[in-house]
DNA sequence: CTGTTAGCGCGTTCAA
DNA sequence: TTGAACGCGCTAACAG
């Protein structure tokens, strides 16, 4: 294995000058750093990341720690951020928490035991695990949800104007009886898209209905299990917000199998794409969100962080738009 | 920060029984032993990963390099990867390599580079990079695909026997002129799939007729290109095996578009799953692939090629099967 | 502008 | 069984 010793001997230089060409150091003669730079193509140097690491304590690895890696979301997400990162000469090292406070706790220690440049992180428990990365110094970027009141940079989506677009569509629509299926309570998205759903309701001057609320757990099966059950109700609902993508599927599923016309006699909104939305018949009306966007979104602002670490924490703000396709209109 | 210097001093013992204790090594007096242990635990000290990668020139991480993050055949497997390798103190370092030889490369550098404890690689360029890594004695698992002659550990799918079951299937549900659009030439599945493909029809005393047959991206826009291409034809064919999941998709979408009854006038079978595929109407039938355990097969061999790294390359072929569901019978 | 040199924190040889 | 001491390869003071 060839050393930055090799070099700097082979160059007649000291290890330092080799380092310097090697970075990029303003100040070194022209002519030897061409010279290093020969002998560096010529014996095939390439320096080695561990030494770097242990010398300047970091490495050039970026956390993504996500919530389910089978949601498209986050995969589409995870792609706009891996771009940036790769461009910057960094890898991503993709952790799944799976919704598990302790995976997600075992992650972020693991991202600080190996020194990790950054962590972009879609934190599904409380706020303690940020907190603990910002109190590292560890340059963090929340992405999706707001946990906690550390100070943080973040990047979220127009949770609750979506959620009003949506809701108001059905209305406008002529549905007289909107329910909702939203996301676990503790869930800062499920929270923010209720309330949207209820802005709008008032917008339309139409009656909150408690019994037309569900709190569902943002997979596939919540998403069936709280159709069904809005269903049941005495007086059930004739059209219906999901507030994300994988409830959608599910909802959509208890639907068909009860026979319930759509959108004649049902209305669907979905919030968040599914990659075949338009292959379902009907088609999905969905809120679709910039995913890919968010991603590089997260990571320009953690890229910023590296440059600047005292700079004051920002938030950016992504819209939502309404696709309006065929399971809303009658 | 706490150093093993510290725990040695705190303890009355030398820097060598700390780093003996910590990794287990037999001969430690158990007093002292516990008496390390016990300083350990109060001071909270961590050993430093950074270090010991340099000094081990190695780490504990793992690359997966898949050719599309969008395809959830992908995401699955990642996450059957993932639980295996957390378990056994690893962390996934995802790359996505777009099916671009150029981009596969730099991740296989980059694994190199930051000396990676091993590497499971969907390969989309030629053998070059499997055979770098092999070379360098990383520890390597090809998965999905064959390619080149090096020796290397595999996880595969039975390709043949499921297209041939899929075929098969539309055959004998009546169809008479059964297409298939079939992946990139240069791929390893894509040549398995045709073959299974042509194996069946064989067997079913059909004639091979080159016309039905397309080679496409495995992505959507070219399974959709493929399908309204078919449709053209002089004599169309009936019915279409569709080698993967995304041009599934892609196709269903062309024959939706060209008002084609499904499964009245056109039998449909995808190879792959798609997660949605009870929901699209009508639902699909398609030959199912192990994915989630296709990843953890990946993983444990991984692990014993780590383990033993002189044991002879084993290959592992996982089986398909064919669910039926509403495209391909009439 | 360049070279010398001292660590980063750990695992491990060698001698006791 | 234990400890002293070295070196993994690199970067960054500091001195010249």
């Amino acid at each position: 294995m060839v050393t930055i010793y090799d070099v700097a001997s082979r160059a007649g230089v000291s290890t330092a000058t080799v380092s310097r060409v090697l970075n990029g150091a303003s100040t070194v003669d022209p002519a030897l750093a061409s010279r290093v730079r020969a002998v560096v193509a010529e014996l095939g140097y390439e320096r080695n990341a561990l030494a770097r690491n242990l010398r300047l304590s970091s490495t050039k690895l970026w956390a993504v720690i996500i919530s389910d890696i089978g949601n498209p979301f986050f995969t589409s997400l995870v792609r706009g951020v891996e771009d940036v990162a790769q461009e910057a000469g960094h890898s991503v090292v993709l952790c799944n928490s799976d919704e598990d406070a302790a995976k997600e706790a075992a992650y972020i220690k693991a991202a600080l035991a190996d020194r990790m440049a950054g962590v972009i992180i879609s934190p599904s428990a409380r706020a303690a695990g940020i907190n603990q990365l910002v109190k590292s110094a560890t340059p963090t970027v929340v992405i999706d949800r707001v946990v906690g009141t550390a100070p943080v940079d973040t990047v979220l989506v127009d949770n609750e104007h979506g959620a009003e677009l949506a809701t108001e569509h059905l209305i406008t629509s002529g549905y007289r009886r909107v329910a909702c299926v939203t996301g676990p309570r503790r869930l800062f998205t499920a929270a923010r898209r209720l309330r949207g759903y209820r802005a709008a309701l008032r917008r339309g001057g139409v009656d909150y209905d408690e019994t037309l609320v569900r709190y569902a757990d943002f997979r596939e099966a919540g998403g069936r299990e709280a159709m069904r059950s809005l269903l049941t109700e005495e007086h059930p609902p004739d059209a219906v917000f999901v507030a994300n993508n994988l409830m959608t599927v599910g909802a959509l599923d208890a639907l068909v199998q009860a026979d319930v016309r759509i959108p004649k006699d049902f209305g669907v909104v979905g919030f968040d794409d599914i990659p075949w939305a338009h292959l379902v018949r009907p088609s999905l009306t969905t809120v679709s969100q910039p995913t890919y966007d968010l991603g590089r979104a997260a990571a320009r602002l953690l890229l910023e962080r590296v440059r600047d670490p005292h700079r004051a924490p920002s938030t950016v703000k992504l819209k939502t738009r309404l696709q309006v396709r065929g399971s809303s209109t009658r």
